[in-house]
DNA sequence: ATTTTATATCGCAAATATACGATGAATATG
DNA sequence: CATATTCATCGTATATTTGCGATATAAAAT
């Protein structure tokens, strides 16, 4: 884009759209739902399910990370990813307070 | 990318992530907000709320539509659009049933 | 019939995202 | 110590998104 305008928008909008946009991939979606089906922890399994080579797993995993929907830490040679419930709730939550208003009005 | 491979992820998968994606924009973000607030069907006015030009916020517009979010009718000079709150519903209960169902548990 | 108004579409430039292989860093194992 | 394992990061190619101005379209107003 010539100017990125993304600034010009309010708070609320910015941290919506960036949760959306961390779960605008499938293979986002679906590294979500690995993790939050596996009772422990899994590390880097993830890449064994996923059709993608293990950077570009790494990568989705980083802009997950990034966005707060999952949190990590990594014990030397492993690395323990699973879902951030705390913010997954406060995203949720936004979301119902910033659409689920006025939902019966419709008009086409 | 080199390769696209997203159809190599499950149908799920895939509409999850549409969905995020039309969402993960904030101007997108804030026209679904106008359109949520507005009692009748208000056409092209969200131009003047956005920080945006009348091309740009077209082809947002145009991109919800295609995602299901929001239904238009274009009634000869002006246009109607409205959140298409089955299609909302339907996202809502997918999203709920692919990722609430192990949120208790937690290890890092 | 011409002009105005509202919206969509086209074409382009710049920015971002996606994907991979190669490489690096750090621990574990022989 | 040498090697293997696990994961992150870099560099790069390609694809997609974003944004705008210009232009098209189509009804409404003059």
């Amino acid at each position: 884009m010539a100017i990125n305008k993304k600034q010009e928008f309010g708070a609320e909008e910015l941290m919506l759209a960036d949760f959306a946009k961390a779960l605008g991939h499938p293979a986002r979606v679906a590294i979500m739902k690995v993790l939050a089906e596996q009772k422990t922890c899994i590390c880097g399994q993830i890449v064994e399910v996923l059709p993608l080579a293990q950077s570009t797993v790494s990568q989705h995993l980083k802009e997950l990370l990034n966005a707060g929907l999952i949190s990590g830490t990594v014990d030397g040679v492993k690395s323990c990813y699973c879902i951030n419930w705390e913010n997954f709730a406060r995203f949720e939550s936004i979301f119902k307070t910033f659409f689920l208003e006025a939902r019966e009005q419709r008009c086409c």
